[in-house]
DNA sequence: ATAGGGTTAG
C-alpha cells in the first residue's frame, strides 16, 4: 500500500515537472524515488515519452521507450499514442504510419492524431479517409474526432463542408463544445463568411456555454483585419467585463492593433495594464510597438523602448533591432543606425539588406559594398536586386575595381 | 490530442 502510494506521488511529481518543460527535474525525481525503493511504472514512462516527444523530438521519445523495455515494463496504447503525436507534431508521416504496425492495437486517439497529421500536411483526402474509417469502424468517435475534423476542414479551405458536417452532426444529436464553436467561428471568419460566423456566435450564446478569451480574440482579430477598430475594441471591453482580464494573448492582439494604427498613448496604457497584472508581452508585441513609434516619428521613444526590451531577457531581439536600424536610416539617421549595427551580436540577411539599400539611397556605395561582402562572407543569401543596386552604383561612381571585387564574391 | 494574437529589408 505504502509502495503504491509513493509510486503515485512520484508520478504526480514527474508529471508536474514535465508539464513545465523541466525534464531534468522530472528525471531527478525518478532517480531519487528509485534510491528510496520506489520503481517507475508504465504511467511514469508514458509521462516521459509524451514530454520528450513534445519538447525534444521523436527520437528522444523512442529512447524512453527503450529504457522502458529494459526495465521490463510493457508499453501500451498510451505510450504509442504519445509517439504517434510526436511523429505527427514533427510532420513525420511515414514514422507516424509505422507506429500503427508495431503490434499495439490503435484506439480512437491514435486515429484522431493521424487525421490531424494528414490535415497539417495539407492532405485532406487522406484525413477524410481516416475519419470515415473511424466512423464506420467499431471505434466510436469522440468529440475530439469531430473537432479535429471540423478544424482540419476549415484550415484546408473546406469551410462549406465543415459547416455541413457540423449541421449533420447536430441532427444526429452531437452537442457542440465551446471548442467546436471556436473552431467554426474562426474558420467561417477566415473564409469571409461573416454572417454565418455571427449565426454560430449567436448559437453559442444560446447554448448555455460562454465565450472564452479564445473566442473573443478570434472575433477581435477579424474586426481589426477588417479595419473595424472601434468594433474590435468594443469586443475587447466586453471580454474584460466578462472577467477575462488575464489573457496575455488577447491583450497582445489589441496592443498590436493599437500600435499599427498609431494609437500609441493607448498602447502604453495597455502595456502598463498588462505588466501591472503580472502578464508578459512577447517579442512580437514589443517589436510592433517599436515599429509603430518609429512610424509615428517618435524615434527617441522607439530607442527607449528597445533598451527596455533588452532588459526583458528575450532570447533574441533581432527583429526589433532590424526594424530600428531600418527606420533610423529612413528617418535620416543612417550613422546612428550604423552604430547600432556594430553593437548587434546577431545579424541576419535582413539587417544587411536593409542597410545596403539605405546606404545606396544615400549614394554611399563603397560602404554598401563592404557590408554586402561581409554578408556574403558570412554565408548569408542576398537577393539579386540588392546585389545589382550596389554593383550599378559602384560603376556609376567610377569605383570599377571595387565593383570587380564585389562581382568576384558574388 | 483538437481552438485564439504579432514583427523587420527588397
Amino acid at each position: 500500500m505504502v509502495c503504491k502510494l509513493s509510486t503515485r506521488l512520484m508520478n504526480i511529481c514527474v508529471a508536474s515537472f514535465c508539464k513545465v518543460q523541466q525534464l531534468e527535474k522530472a528525471e531527478a525525481v525518478i532517480v531519487d524515488a528509485i534510491r528510496l525503493g520506489t520503481l517507475p511504472d508504465v504511467v511514469t514512462y508514458n509521462t516521459l515519452v509524451a514530454a520528450y516527444c513534445r519538447f525534444v523530438d521523436l527520437d528522444a521519445g523512442y529512447s524512453v521507450l527503450h529504457r522502458m523495455r529494459e526495465a521490463d515494463i510493457y508499453p501500451n496504447v498510451v505510450t504509442y499514442n504519445s509517439l504517434i503525436a510526436g511523429a505527427s507534431n514533427h510532420c513525420l508521416l511515414s514514422r507516424c504510419l509505422d507506429l500503427f504496425d508495431e503490434g499495439i492495437r490503435p484506439d480512437v486517439w491514435s486515429y484522431n492524431t493521424l487525421m490531424h497529421c494528414f490535415f497539417r500536411l495539407g492532405k485532406p483526402e487522406e484525413a477524410n479517409k481516416v475519419f470515415q474509417d473511424i466512423v464506420t469502424s467499431k471505434l466510436s468517435p469522440c468529440s475530439t474526432t469531430f473537432n479535429t475534423m471540423l478544424n482540419g476542414l476549415c484550415k484546408n479551405g473546406y469551410t462549406a463542408n465543415a459547416l455541413m458536417l457540423f449541421r449533420s452532426l447536430q441532427r444526429h444529436g452531437f452537442i457542440p463544445q465551446l471548442l467546436t464553436y471556436n473552431i467554426l467561428i474562426d474558420g467561417l471568419c477566415k473564409s469571409g463568411w461573416l454572417r454565418a460566423a455571427r449565426t454560430i456566435l449567436k448559437e453559442l450564446g444560446k447554448s448555455g456555454l460562454s465565450p472564452n478569451a479564445s473566442t473573443y480574440t478570434t472575433v477581435m482579430k477579424y474586426c481589426f483585419r477588417a479595419r473595424q477598430f472601434e468594433e474590435g475594441i468594443e469586443v475587447f471591453h466586453e471580454m474584460k467585463d466578462k472577467g477575462y482580464t488575464y489573457d496575455a494573448f488577447a491583450y497582445c492582439t489589441v496592443n498590436s492593433a493599437f500600435a499599427k494604427t498609431g494609437r500609441l498613448e493607448e498602447v502604453y496604457d495597455l502595456l502598463y495594464e498588462i505588466e501591472e497584472a503580472g502578464l508578459k508581452c512577447d517579442q512580437y508585441t514589443h517589436t510592433t510597438l517599436i515599429d509603430g513609434l518609429c512610424r509615428a516619428g517618435n524615434i527617441d521613444g522607439a530607442l527607449k523602448h528597445l533598451k527596455y526590451m533588452d532588459t526583458l531577457g528575450f532570447d533574441s531581439n533581432l527583429v526589433a533591432y532590424n526594424c530600428m536600424v531600418d527606420r533610423l536610416c529612413k528617418a535620416g539617421y543612417t550613422n546612428n543606425a550604423l552604430k547600432i549595427f556594430e553593437t548587434m551580436e546577431v545579424k541576419d540577411c535582413i539587417t544587411y539588406t536593409s542597410l545596403v539599400h539605405n546606404l545606396c539611397k544615400e549614394r554611399r556605395f563603397l560602404h554598401a559594398s563592404k557590408l554586402l561582402q561581409a554578408c556574403l562572407n558570412r554565408g548569408m543569401k542576398v537577393r539579386r536586386p540588392t546585389q545589382r543596386v550596389v554593383v550599378k552604383g559602384l560603376h556609376r561612381s567610377g569605383l570599377y575595381s571595387e565593383a570587380r571585387m564585389l562581382q568576384s564574391k558574388i
